[in-house]
RNA sequence: GGCGGUGUAGCUUAGUUGGCUAGAGCGUCCGGUUCAUACCCGGAAGGUCGGUGGUUCGACUCCACUCGCCGCUACCA
């Protein structure tokens, strides 16, 4: 027996620092399109796709919520594992670089490079922040302070171990100009400009922090980064083969056909990547491709800015298939698009309900009405018909010739173009006249089969795209009996009684203005849930009489001048009333002396007089903590924040 | 700064090696139709293909210059 051509492709491992927004969604439904079309194809399909759990940023965001970093990233990771439950992304392994089966595999892999003189100790230098105690490199500061905490850095030496990247110049330069390996095009000029610089050796070690994969001769440093997430591309088929452990999807796959990965991550797969793999003496990907991203009005997504696309929300909205329907038709790959709620509703509204549910709809009718529900068999064609069998029965070759290409784009443009053009079909044969005549019954029956054998064809050439409405195209059309195949799409008259069943519409049209209104509102209340301060718990309750003890009075700061003595301290007079009270706050870092005079301000009045560094403060006045600063009660605090 | 890319109708864009009236979708205007999710079908208007100057019988497509926008310029996942 023949075995199966096989077809392996990744979407990168993302990184479960946060949840993941819709330009990881957009990769992967790229990925799970392309798997699903090789699979229709008939190929022997490995789709993979996980997460790169180490490093210091993790590190760090799980002691900053006080859990472990596994704990950090699991919880994280479900959430990541029930989106693409969400998605229905048929991947067929989910690799976790936190997983023994990578980790060992990762150190086999240090090992081989080291073997082959392709790893060396030596000093990292870089910008290092005492309190953070983090490395940086010169330009992840921010005008020279560091970027986590705004505060100096220094010049500091780390021991690291380094691979001799620069030893591949040469071989990566010819794997460029001499192989498609990166597409498109443009990314070339880049990688070869980069080589032409100078490589220098990459740093593949840390010591400060514990937070990966041990480096296996020496148990002080972790393996840095990139030798361990693209590893993932092989551990996760069991190369390198360990004992007592089967490497067989390593000998039946790799190499990979199609590492998919975003723009900015092209440099480490097209160079780190290959070099690494020609040091441990591996065959090299065939391709990396690299596809633009999906930018908001006003840039690039980013969890700071707030401007995050979630796709949960379009899914529950929605629908998982307009959603995949609307990224996979909208950007051309390797382009930056713009992504906008109205670009979107209009996709799905011109497309999905108007042409193809609506196609759906009046052909499933006029079945139902015209002919008892039944598909009639194929009839004598005419002119017209066979303008439509034409493009119908070529559609397959061309959606083919794009997909191999990556151009899902065009490959969906092409169904809809015999989408549209059997809507034009129904209004050149009328059925509805047709329908009139007993005369004409026979011709009336051609059409209607006519009109099936189109959908049908759409049904197969969808399924990798939407297979969910491709199946409920089927059941509606009596084609429950029989999976989408190919082949299938490649013949024309083979329907004949199958029975019609309409129903509810697969894709509704939706209100424009009225969903813009919604989805802009929905995002307004996500805005303010992020926006809302930490949550303290409370206090034990108190009872009034506690609370009464509390004489609190309004006052006015008549002067404020810093404590001779301190640095965050400041000495207010303040008006009350009749009497004019020394009170001193500990609030000199958040405001100018002179910022503070005649503000309004709530006084506890009869707190005892106490003595702070030498000067007598004889009450307290009440600031808000707004986050890191202090505002007046009285005027701009914000609600549920704590005072004191 | 260096290297590279890009600029086509109101919007999003197709234009393979230079060659008939520069295509498409949406929007706009007009018309048709009623099977259908107020959908669908047809027609029209709308582009000096960023600008200038070259090469050529002929350029959106080649060259030079110029303006605008974008990307890369490493050890961040």
């Amino acid at each position: 027996m023949e075995k199966k051509k096989t077809f392996y492709i990744s979407t990168p491992i993302y990184y479960p620092s946060d949840n993941l927004h819709i330009g990881h969604t957009y990769c992967t439904v790229m990925a799970d399109a392309m798997a699903r079309f090789k699979r229709l194809a008939g190929y022997d399909v490995m789709f993979l796709t996980g997460t790169d759990e180490h490093g210091q940023k993790i590190q760090k965001k799980a002691e900053a919520k006080g859990v472990s970093p596994i704990a950090y990233v699991d919880e994280i990771v479900d959430n990541i594992l029930e989106l693409w439950k969400t998605m229905e992304i048929s991947y067929d392994d989910f690799i976790r670089t936190t997983e023994p089966r990578h980790e060992k595999r990762v150190q086999e892999i240090f090992l081989k490079m080291y073997e082959k003189g392709d790893i060396y100790k030596s000093e990292y230098e870089g910008w290092y922040c005492t309190p953070c105690e983090a490395f940086w490199t010169e330009n992840q500061l921010h005008d020279g302070l560091c970027p986590d905490c705004g505060r100096p850095v220094e010049k500091a030496k780390e021991e690291a171990y380094f691979f001799r990247l620069s030893k591949y110049a040469d071989k990566l330069i010819e794997l460029f100009k001499t192989t498609d390996f990166l597409q498109p095009e443009t990314r070339v000029n880049e990688m070869l400009a980069f080589i032409d610089q100078g490589l220098e050796d990459l740093c593949i070690s840390r010591s400060s922090f514990d937070w990966g994969i041990p480096v296996p001769i020496d148990d002080k440093h972790v393996i840095y980064v990139w030798l361990d997430a693209l590893s993932n591309y092989v551990t996760a088929l069991g190369f390198p083969e360990l004992p007592g452990e089967s490497s067989e999807k390593y000998q039946k796959y790799w190499p990979c056909d199609v590492h998919l990965v975003g723009k900015e991550i092209v440099r480490f797969h097209a160079i780190i990547w290959p070099a690494m793999l020609m040091s441990i003496d591996a065959p090299l990907p065939k391709h990396v491709l690299g596809h633009g991203w999906i930018l908001l009005e006003g840039g690039k997504m980013s969890k700071s800015r707030g401007n995050i696309v979630d796709p949960v929300k379009l899914i529950e909205r929605y629908g998982v298939d307009a959603l995949k329907y609307f990224l996979l038709r909208e950007y051309t790959f390797g382009q930056d698009g713009l992504f906008t709620n109205e670009v979107m509703l209009n996709r799905l509204n011109y497309d999905l309900a108007n042409d193809l549910g609506n196609l759906l709809s009046r052909t499933v009718s006029m079945i139902e009405k015209y002919n008892e529900a039944q598909v009639p068999p194929a009839g004598p064609s005419k002119g017209t018909d066979q303008a439509l069998k034409d493009l119908a029965l070529g559609c397959y070759a061309r959606v083919a010739e794009h997909m191999d290409h990556f151009r899902f784009n065009q490959a969906l443009e092409e169904i809809w173009v015999l989408i549209r053009r059997t809507n034009k079909y129904i209004d050149e044969t009328a059925p509805w006249i047709l329908a009139k005549e007993e005369a004409s019954k026979s011709r009336l029956d051609a059409v209607l089969h006519n009109l099936a054998e189109s959908l049908r064809i759409v049904s197969i050439l969808i399924y990798p795209f939407m297979h969910t409405t491709a199946t409920e195209i089927r059941s509606q059309l009596g084609l429950w009996y029989a999976e989408p195949e190919w082949k299938d799409a490649a013949v024309f008259d083979c329907m004949n009684g199958e029975i019609v069943k309409k129903g509810k519409a697969i894709f509704p049209r939706l209100d424009i203005e009225e969903e813009i209104t919604a989805l802009e509102a929905m995002k307004e209340s996500e805005e303010a849930q992020t926006d809302l301060p930490p949550e303290i718990p409370y206090k034990e309750p108190i009872d009034f009489a506690d609370f009464d003890k509390i004489d609190l009075r309004t006052g006015v700061i008549l002067s404020a001048d810093k404590h001779p003595d301190a640095d965050k301290l400041l000495v207010f007079q303040v008006r009350m009333g009749r009497e004019v009270r020394q009170i001193i706050s500990g609030v000199a870092e958040s405001y100018k002396p002179e910022d503070c005079i005649g503000q309004q301000v709530i006084v506890v009045a009869n707190l005892k007089p106490r003595k702070l560094r030498g000067k007598e403060s004889n009450g307290m006045l009440l600031f808000a903590n707004d986050r890191d600063k202090f505002t007046f009660a009285l005027t701009k605090a914000r609600d549920g924040e704590v005072v004191s």
